[in-house]
RNA sequence: GGAGAGGUGGGAGAGUGGCUGAAUCCACCGGUUUGCUAAACCGGCAUACUGUUUUUAUGCGGUAUCGGGGGUUCGAAUCCCCCUCUCUCCGCCA
């Protein structure tokens, strides 16, 4: 969510940055301005009004006291017709506030200038490619592998829970493990904090990261609890900063988190949707940052070159794109994708998604920071990536180290394995 | 699930209808003192929204906030209702 004052100032520019989103913005930015001149002229009356009131009811305590029985009772009167008055204001400005948040919560974050104009991920930009050279064979897909092998059975998933629901057998469910403890291991090597959050959210954190309200469909919901299924660690992880007030040399705070994620994914079909490209529980390791504003650019590059880092070591071809307008989250300013080639299915495979929030989720947490002077608060940066989400990277290992004697495991994840080869 | 007790500022902890945005202590920040440290003393020390001030750093005001929401009252941290969380006991249980 933006902040109105940000929106008073700018109007103008953030409508041109906004146009990279392919949608015009400036009706909503132009009533967004007039609703926060009303709230806050509303605002001002009442609490003209409200200062009176609370003024004649002070009098009306030191009259009684003073012994002045009749004076009391008709500043009592004044005070009730004050009270009228705030009733109706009260309510004019509650509404006014709701009315205002509404649009504010319909104005997606504006971009980084840095982001292409473009409207599917056909147009976002190519930064680079990086890792093994793709070979030049196709071999077979991974859920063909995963049977041939007896390390993931979708049948037995599809059995006792329903599709988008594998059962990770033997040396594939070691496999997984190994990942993990791969991946949590680099991230504190890097300086990420472990954190092992709750799978299930309730609707304040919902709404603190911004999956609420617009989101509501994509996440599972306990209806008798009103919890939620997290889709994400990033869910738990930033909401631990909601409704707080850090100090400025805690900063940049930095976490990482292992845990299942757990997605509806309503609507969709197809190819898209086979083996493990499309789940609806998986395994990811989040990491996340809370950065001062003016670092949180670096910190973006710092996020991408670790998870880079990352496919390196398992030695997978991949690339790196910069989101363009349309392909751009509604709460992220600039978020950079990693994808690995997948050699069963001749195409590349989304893992990660490395994104900076800027303000826009610390305005919605109530996230702030108080300098080491201990004057004023100040909002900080909030940024993410997953580092990584699994099922594709198996995927992907599982397709492109295919030999005719078996599946290759990169040399990094063979201390955690403890089998060269599947 | 049942019964009881409780939730006050960064922390501890007063406060049962007006003089309490909140005593006191600790922590923290600034200063005085000091060779240095400590101690002592003085001052400051919540957040959000908002008005005004053209020393644009801030200052001076206002409103709201004592777990959250609603109510009673001219006036509520204080009384009533609902929710929530914590603690104790019972039940159940990995």
């Amino acid at each position: 969510m933006l902040f109105p004052d940000r929106i008073r100032n700018q109007t103008k520019e953030l409508s041109e940055l906004l146009t990279v989103r392919n949608k015009d913005f400036s009706e909503l930015l132009k009533k967004a301005e007039e609703k926060d001149a009303e709230r806050k002229q509303l605002k001002t009356e009442y609490d003209n009004i409200a200062a009176e009131s609370n003024k004649t009811a002070k009098l009306i305590g030191q009259l009684y006291k003073e012994g002045k029985q009749q004076e009391a009772g008709q500043a009592k009167q004044k005070a009730t017709d004050l009270k009228n008055d705030l009733k109706g204001l009260n309510e004019k400005l509650k509404t006014v506030k709701d009315e205002l948040t509404e649009l504010l919560l319909d104005i997606p974050n504006i971009p980084h200038p840095s982001v292409p104009a473009g409207k599917t991920d056909e147009d976002n930009e190519l930064i680079r490619t990086g890792g093994p050279e793709i070979k030049d064979f196709e071999g077979k897909p991974h859920w063909d592998l995963a049977v041939d092998y007896d390390i993931i059975d979708f049948e037995a998933g599809n059995k006792i829970t329903g599709a988008g629901f594998p059962v990770f057998k033997g040396k594939g469910a070691k496999l997984q493990r190994a990942l993990i403890n791969f991946f949590l291991r680099e991230a504190e090597k890097e300086g990420y904090t472990e954190i092992v959050p709750p799978l299930m959210v309730n609707e304040a954190s919902g709404l603190g990261t911004g999956q609420l309200p617009d989101k509501e469909g994509q996440m599972y919901e306990m209806k008798e609890d009103k919890l939620y299924m997290i889709p994400t660690a990033e869910v738990p992880l930033t909401n631990l900063y909601r409704d707080t007030i850090i100090k400025e040399d805690e900063l940049p705070i930095k976490m990482c988190g292992y845990s299942a994620c757990f997605r509806r994914e309503a609507g969709s079909y197809g190819k898209d949707v086979r083996g493990l490209n499309r789940l609806h529980q998986f395994d990811k390791i989040e990491i996340v940052q809370i950065a001062r504003p003016e670092m949180s650019y670096k910190t973006l590059d710092d996020m991408v070159s670790y998870v880079e880092g990352l496919l390196v070591k398992l030695e997978l071809p991949y690339r790196i794109v910069r989101l363009c307008g349309g392909d751009l989250g509604f709460t992220s300013a600039l978020t950079f994708d990693f994808e690995v080639w997948s050699a069963g299915q001749q195409k590349w495979l989304e893992v990660s998604s490395v994104s900076n929030f800027e303000s826009f989720q610390a305005n919605r947490l109530k996230l702030r920071y108080k300098g080491n002077d201990n004057k004023g608060t100040q909002i900080p940066h909030t940024l993410n990536g997953s580092a990584l989400a699994l099922p594709r990277i198996i995927a992907a290992l599982l397709e492109n180290n295919q030999t005719d004697t078996g599946i290759t495991i990169p040399e990094v994840l063979r201390e955690f394995t403890g089998f060269q080869k599947i």
